[in-house]
DNA sequence: CGTTTGCTTGAATTCTGTCAAAGCAGGTGG
DNA sequence: CCACCTGCTTTGACAGAATTCAAGCAAACG
């Protein structure tokens, strides 16, 4: 809960009082998840959003070919959940499951409501979260129309080093959207 | 103006006042361009963002090829901008130009933080909007990523049949990110 | 009426994915 | 301490898909 309170210090620039860190410690909830146990499963309404205080997650989709993909990898400091589940309830596309054992901190959306409503550093926090969502997000998608696999994969070396250090290859290549063979001829000189 | 103020009541559920809306109307500018001029170029700080009145407008990028690839299209009711040069103030990769003449309500960053500030209409539209973006920006990481050219299309056709009456082919597919050729070959009938 | 803009098509090329197999850890249990 | 998994990475041959380039047309525009 330490890290939680921190980051919203530090992503605000505002001071929490006693009072407001006992607000969120009670809004918020612990949930400790072992490698590869659920957090959400397709059809699920995504009823929490999670901060990941340990461990890791990642959160991705199934394809008629039964072929998953990878929208988002997550570690110590993200964020997980499905933004449209969670904002519009309704049901999943996405499945969330741990890739290693992991402590999370999850809110309902309720909750989350009250704390943005009363907590001007909650407000400007999730504020900020969401401008810079969107901003990766732009990257994102920049990124998969016009840029080859080769540059997706240096540009994710660069940017998130350690996410190539943490996660194998397989969920890279998922990640930006190629084939472990695509990704294996890129990391050997492109032959 | 009216379509603004309009839009900022219908998102936010609240009503503005006489004095609410005259100070919008001080803050936002109006701004003509004909077809094919530009709001923004490449290397540019993105200074305002933009309502659209009545008109069309692209986002994009030139790659090293001299290939422009489209991030966004925009009509009546829709923003345009560079979100990530207008929050940090970097040079911009995209240009924005006109696709017809084009009528802009646009607006500086420190305005629109005052009206955040003073307006909770407009403080909950703009968090309202961003939520949406959010939303939309993963729905269409996730189409790039996992789907097919023709599943993209598709999805195109039903959740904006506006753009495609709109549009020439040749933006619709620099937007999903395929050539012509291949947008020809999905269109009659795959062959 | 000439010019521009957008749409379509054909053939060759390049790229990426598929499938199956083999090698290489790292961890586990005997 | 060793043998055996299991999960991850890499590779080769092949098939499939998308892009490139160029050309031809139709429609819209001034």
């Amino acid at each position: 809960m330490e890290l939680l309170l921190k980051y919203f210090e530090l992503k605000s620039g505002i001071d929490l009082t006693g009072a407001d860190k006992e607000l969120i410690a009670q809004r918020f909830k612990l949930k400790r998840l072992k490698k590869k146990q659920y957090l959400l499963q397709e059809g699920d309404i995504c009823k929490y959003i999670s901060f990941i205080v340990k461990g890791a997650a990642r959160s991705y989709s199934v394809d008629e070919r039964g072929i998953e993909h990878i929208l988002y990898l997550g570690i110590e400091g993200w964020w997980m959940g499905d933004n449209e589940s969670f904002t519009l309830h309704t049901a999943s596309r996405y499945n969330i499951d741990m890739l290693e054992d992991t402590e999370l901190l999850i809110i309902t959306q309720d909750h989350l409501k009250e704390l943005i409503e009363k907590l001007p550093a909650v407000a400007s926090t999730m504020a900020t979260i969401n401008n810079n969502r969107v901003i990766a997000a732009e990257k994102r998608i920049h990124a998969a129309l016009s840029q080859t696999p080769e540059q997706r994969f240096d540009v994710l070396s660069n940017d998130y080093p350690d996410l190539l250090k943490r996660f194998p290859l397989t969920m890279i290549a998922s990640y930006i959207g190629i084939s472990t063979k695509t990704l294996g001829r890129i990391r050997n000189g492109g032959k």
